[in-house]
DNA sequence: GGAGTCAGTTTCGGTTTGCAACTGACTCCT
DNA sequence: AGGAGTCAGTTGCAAACCGAAACTGACTCC
């Protein structure tokens, strides 16, 4: 709690994805919640993994724990020493973090192979996806709607980019129906 | 360019996460991709939308299109003016942002409804879930493994979280079968 | 009882951020 | 055609932030 308490109450999150950032939107956070969703609990040994600063990692862990995403179970006492775990709404995170690992994964190849997700019970490497549970099907970023939430709705008013640059382009490896 | 690009060069990412991180893991980026999103294509609009500053905007708009994640498109001569879309490298980003923002809706209610998003083609609220293509099914974060990659692999060697405390607490809303 | 370990905190200088003002290059209106 | 207005982007500068190293406790181990 050194520096600063700033940053939580800057933006009123008219957004869910502003409210989102606001608690993990930060480089040190997320690669911190990849170590916990790792099994990596020691403050050393993330500090360690990460060769992030102690002062910031304690700062973000503190954070972390403020906001219910992480849970400090003591695992000693005397010298009082904490396993940082994951509680259920940090474990929801996974998707988030899933998401950006599949995209880091499609589009930035610097040549060797990076850790690839697989099912636990199956072998088989995992995606992740937008889906309707009507349709029971993928569903592509053109066919995604919002609804109302915004208090100042933007000239598109919609998700989705009305004029992105489908597919006249030269690039690799392109997603296919996205 | 004034800054800096620094940053693209000062880790060598062993892990798609922080290869994707080192291109949108920034509290405005990541901003500006959901209003790219949602459709807002001029410098002024999304500076007026996120009250960033504007020196801040191009910084960042420029590194986007530097990423190939972001195209700028003249929508007029004379004096240049772009439009900027999201290329499919940058559309491919939706199902990231799009977890993102369903994790603050889960958890982040702060009393009033946000943003929905909604399948246009039958109205129903969309979810954004890791899937097993050969079971067919969802997976649930303590069902991943993970393959190789990382060059010093962390002692709990695999994703999903090994301790994390799965249900012994009072929180709201828990995920189900997270 | 001295050395070592671990989790944090403090200090402090360099870096980054972002407000405000400025620069070009038009377009519009009269 | 000339002044007003708009828009994208720069520059200057103070404030905020970041992180390496040193420091503080509180042990444990030999």
């Amino acid at each position: 709690m050194t520096a600063l308490d700033v940053r939580s109450v800057e933006r009123q999150s008219a957004c869910s994805i502003q409210a989102t950032l606001d608690i993990v939107g930060d480089r040190w956070t997320l690669l911190i919640l990849r170590d916990l969703f790792r099994g990596v609990r020691r403050f050393s040994a993330m500090q360690h993994d990460l060769g992030i600063a102690r002062n910031m990692l304690a700062d973000r862990l503190s954070r972390l724990t403020d906001a219910d995403v992480v849970a400090k179970v003591p695992y000693q006492h005397r010298p009082v020493r904490y396993d940082y775990v994951l509680t259920p709404k940090g474990l929801d995170l996974s998707n988030s973090l899933l998401a950006l690992m599949a995209w880091g994964d499609r589009w930035c190849h610097d040549g060797d192979a990076p850790t690839v997700l697989v099912h636990a019970d199956c072998g088989t490497p995992l995606e992740i996806a937008t889906r309707c549970p009507a349709c029971d099907e993928p569903v592509s970023p053109t066919r995604i709607r919002s609804l109302a939430g915004h208090s100042d709705p933007p000239p598109g008013g919609e998700f989705a980019a009305a004029g992105a640059i489908q597919a006249n382009r030269q690039h690799p490896t392109n997603g296919g129906d996205l």
